[in-house]
RNA sequence: GCAGGAAUGGUGGAAUGGUAGACACGGGGGACUUAAAAUCCCCUGGCCGUUGAGGCUGUGUGGGUUCGAGUCCCAUUUCCUGUACCA
């Protein structure tokens, strides 16, 4: 055999399999399936850098060892293409987004082809194709036509909502809602069509809402709240501002008791339910009601500290609370609006950076329920408009924000825990002994926080002052954007009313418009769009959907991606049911994760899927960061120095492309063609060297340190690329690149090359035997355990030990194709057509270990005095504890370390250590 | 602030409570070669010692449980990730 030649091998195999279809996927209902999953990309004008793959190459091997197993794989890949970065890039451009689009993913896939994924491409979905796109729109008319019956816990048809407000109005309804309403059967008949059309909005799943919304003035959009961090927008980040919109929405909120409990049952990383168990943040507590002193109005708050009524010595509104209106006095009324139009200015950025306490008195005063005082309310920004009420009962004392309220506008603060003190700062912790807690019914002096607050929930119960309450913070999901690129909402404006058009205008086209910009208006691109009304000339909607529409649902389409009648077919979804594992970023933890898991459950509840759950196993990958070199120009000059010589003077360091850089020395002549400043640069060398120096950083063009599959490919080849990539640590884990070691994970190809050049048609001798059948054990445990990084290394140790042997079988070398396969499948499928195997090597039988080849004649034991490592024994296999001891203590060895004692005791673990205490 | 995770050589990282540092990179030495590359062999946590001995010490820090702790428990520091006026 000639040398190993990765550029031959790998583009005949690639060859290979698109020729022979080798991993096209059907149902087969003699195997069992396995459906690995990766998150799909959205394909980036940047093209791939070394870390998009980690996850990729991690689920290849998976599916490529589940199918030598016998399982029927199912694993696809395709296109998250709806987005902004190809909106905005066709803003400035004028180019179609489709065809940045396109081009973008034109590139992803030849650079994941030289890779050697084995996805099944015959399946490949694109959120922004029309056939794909029409069952985002699907789905969003289900959901405009279902609400959520909360006490059944699903969703259903709005047309059984609308029989029973027919028959009963409002009364005895469980439909998750917007607010509350209250009407009878009579007026509910009584409505006009569009007075009906709206008030449904109250319930169903896709609504339109007045919502408070983050709008991005520089996107010109606006964003859901997993789209905004700290006040800015995760893409650019921009300012974002709350405003009061009339938006499509998502009733994500109805489903949170599901997700949270649902939760359970997930093989998710620890840390990731917890993140969206937070995120869903359930908390449990009361909701009462405190009149209002001279008014028939009761403000209604949620606490989940009750124990505390007695020390609420004000309330606080929020702002946008319909009550500031009806609840400020004619003298106070100045004040107030001043201070709701300072607040409404500030945008959301601004009221998190500064945290100053502002509030304004309303002039009114309620009544404390359980004491019977009066007590003042106020209004102040800190409470917040979309949680809870919108109104809170303020207690200074154990609760730090109204402390500082109370500070500064000088409220009573009455302690509630005996010895706490509240002189500096409040007793926030839910522990301690309560006092200064009785009144004229209930007396909660001396006991526990704990059992105050059941104590106070039960009597507000049953004196109807108020009833015990689940509060969840997660919202319900915006699912406008004001954007051209995304999917466009099959409804049309009747009177101003929303309607749903018939499902068999789907998929409705994304025009064409000659601008992407928002119209002179301010309407959004769809308002540029030619005759965008239906045939009876009504004006279509003008958003478009979000980001996350075409994604939550992907892994349906995949198991049935060219079906015209339906989004997939009851055989296909009985069949593959859900996503076995699922391979992807955290960052999705709060966004995409949580809209799939929504947007499954309501299609299970339409009884259209059988899974309530679509990712059962979910591998969070690590990122791999960039690591960034540096030279050091001394300054005020155009030297350079190297970097052990670089203290010596006052240097500058300067990011230097890790290109031109090897194991940390610098080519200097690349360098100096690099950028034309540095063309006559001069160096000081150290060994004749000019070594870098380097920080890890993210991967990114500006500091200079991505790195390209591509070139990785090119040099040494994917298997090198796939191995390395693994080698490097556990896939959970996050690590800086380094192309340094990669020399190691390539050697060990060559190597296995020439061991399997050598080979012979001799007899696998027991020696052989016992190695190949140790890395069989070892690698098949790895994979299960996705430690993929051992597994790399034990491959390395059998080639080390099998090159140590005089020859090695034709048999070792079967079975060593069959176990890298889904490692490096290029040079396993080599062997095994050079082994004079038909067919792919990834159809080949996984190996079994037999551990008869593993028994050992002698077992070896580690002889520990009173803990410490002294000396090793061997005994015979089998040997019971009794004959191990007495090996131990009659070892020449033995003396030393007794010292002529008797020893108290003796440990001896089978097969694993003896340990003498004297 | 809260929640979750992590901390092991010069570097990436191995270690079902049982000989810490597998494997690899980097470094040092050697063989082959006119030379270089490639390849192969040996050494490589620290300290003391020896120069075919050996010993001590060592997994962020301080305690604890155990015959035995990188691993379990408590406290603490630092770092990373997520989230944050959520009442």
């Amino acid at each position: 055999m000639a040398d190993y030649n990765h550029i031959d091998i790998e583009s005949r195999w690639q060859q290979y399999w698109r020729d022979k279809e080798v991993f096209k996927t059907e149902i087969n209902k003699d195997k069992p399936k396995y459906y690995v999953l990766d998150m799909f990309p959205y394909p980036s004008g940047a093209g791939l850098h070394v870390g998009h793959p980690l996850g990729y190459i991690a689920s290849d091997i998976y599916s490529r060892y589940k199918r030598q197993q016998g399982f029927n794989v199912l694993h696809p890949m395709g296109y998250d293409a709806y987005g902004l970065p190809a909106e905005q890039y066709a803003i400035q451009t004028g180019q179609h987004p489709e065809k940045t689009t396109n081009d973008n993913i034109a590139r992803y896939r030849s650079q994941l082809d030289k890779i050697g994924f084995s996805f099944d491409w015959s399946r490949e979905v694109r959120t922004c194709d029309p056939k794909y796109y029409k069952w985002t729109q699907w789905a969003f008319m289900q959901m405009f036509n279902h609400y959520y019956d909360t006490e059944l816990g699903k969703a259903r048809p709005i047309s059984e909502l609308v029989a029973h407000l027919e028959k009963y109005g409002t009364e005895g309804h469980h439909a998750a809602e917007t607010k509350e309403i209250n009407f009878t059967a009579d007026q509910w008949n009584a409505m006009s069509e569009k007075e009906q059309r709206e008030t449904l909005m109250n319930w169903r799943i896709a609504f339109q809402g007045e919502t408070m919304v983050n709008w991005c003035p520089e996107l010109g959009t606006v964003l859901a709240n997993d789209e905004v961090s700290e006040g800015l927008s995760v893409r650019g980040g921009f300012p974002v501002e709350q405003k009061l919109m009339r938006q499509w929405c998502l009733r994500v909120s109805a489903y949170a008791p599901r997700l949270l409990d649902d939760l359970n049952n997930l093989a998710w990383s620890d840390s990731l339910k917890e993140t969206q168990r937070n995120w869903i943040g359930r908390s449990e507590g009361a909701e009462m009601r405190f009149p209002v002193k001279n008014s028939d109005i009761e403000l209604e708050i949620f606490t989940t500290r009750a124990d505390t009524v007695f020390g609420v010595t004000f309330m606080v509104l929020a702002p946008e609370s319909e009550y500031v209106k009806l609840l400020t006095t004619p003298e106070q009324k100045e004040a107030v609006d001043a201070y709701l139009n300072e607040v409404k200015h500030k945008t959301e950025r601004e009221r998190q950076i500064d945290k100053k306490v502002t509030g304004v008195f309303t002039g009114s005063y309620a009544i404390n329920p359980l004491s019977g005082k009066e007590i003042p309310i106020w209004v102040s920004d800190y409470v917040l408009a979309g949680y809870g009420t919108g109104a809170i009962m303020a207690v200074p004392a154990h609760d730090s924000r109204d402390y500082a309220f109370a500070k500064k506008f000088n409220l009573p603060i009455i302690p509630l825990i005996e010895g706490a003190d509240v002189s500096e700062e409040s007793f926030d912790a839910k522990e301690g002994i309560v006092c200064n807690s009785c009144g004229p019914d209930l007396d909660l002096n001396g006991l526990t926080v704990k059992e105050a607050i059941a104590k106070t929930k039960q009597h507000i119960s049953e004196k109807g002052i108020g009833r015990v309450k689940v509060n969840y913070r997660l919202r319900d999901a915006i699912f406008s954007r004001q954007r051209y690129w995304g999917e466009p909402f099959p409804v049309y404006y009747k009177d101003g009313i929303a309607y749903l058009m018939d499902e068999s205008a789907l998929p409705l086209l994304l025009p064409e418009v000659s601008s992407y910009k928002p119209t002179a208006d301010g309407e959004p691109p769809l308002g540029r769009a030619e005759n965008w009304k239906t045939p009876e000339g009504y004006p279509i909607e003008l958003c478009t959907m979000p980001g996350f529409a075409g994604s939550s649902a992907y892994y349906l389409r995949y198991m049935d991606p060219h079906n015209d009648e339906a989004l997939v077919s009851k055989e296909a979804d009985e069949y593959w049911r859900d996503v076995d594992l699922y391979v992807g970023g955290a960052e999705h933890a709060t966004g995409h994760l949580i809209y799939s898991r929504f947007w499954n459950k309501f299609l299970y509840d339409l009884g259209l899927v059988v899974s309530p759950e679509p990712f059962k196993k979910l591998v969070n990958q690590g990122m791999i960061q960039g690591r960034t070199n540096f030279v050091y120009r001394i300054k005020g000059t155009n030297t350079f120095v190297s970097k052990g010589l670089a203290d010596q003077y006052e240097t500058t360091p300067i990011r230097v492309d890790v290109n031109i850089v090897n194991n940390d020395i610098l080519d200097r002549e690349a360098f100096k063609a690099w950028r034309p400043y540095f063309a006559d640069a001069e160096f000081i060398l150290e060994d004749g060297k000019y070594v870098c120096g380097y920080a890890v950083e993210k991967m990114s063009k500006s500091m200079f340190n991505v790195v390209n599959p591509d070139v990785i490919v090119e040099k040494y080849g994917a298997d090198t690329l796939r191995l390395y990539e693994m080698f490097l640590g556990p896939v959970e884990q996050s690590k800086p690149w380094d192309t340094n070691g990669i020399d190691g994970v390539n050697r060990f190809l060559r190597k296995l090359w020439n061991i399997f050049s050598k080979r012979t048609d001799s007899e696998q001798s027991a020696k052989e035997k016992k190695i190949m059948h140790t890395l069989i054990k070892k690698v098949s445990q790895d994979i299960e355990n996705f430690s993929f990084n051992t597994s790399v290394a034990a491959f390395m140790i059998a080639v080390n030990e099998l090159g140590k042997l005089p020859s090695v079988s034709a048999k070792s070398m079967d079975e060593f194709a069959r176990l890298i396969a889904p490692f490096a499948p290029h040079i396993a499928e080599e062997f095994w057509h050079e082994l004079g195997h038909e067919g792919s090597v990834s159809d080949s039988e996984w190996p079994k270990w037999d551990e008869e080849a593993l028994k050992e004649d002698t077992v070896k034991y580690p002889v520990q005095f009173n803990g410490k490592m002294r000396f090793n024994i061997e005994v015979p296999a089998g040997s019971d504890k009794a004959a191990v001891e007495k090996a131990a203590l009659s070892d020449p060895a033995a003396e030393k370390w007794l010292e002529g004692k008797t020893p108290k005791k003796v440990i001896v673990v089978p097969g694993r250590i003896v340990n003498i205490v004297i």
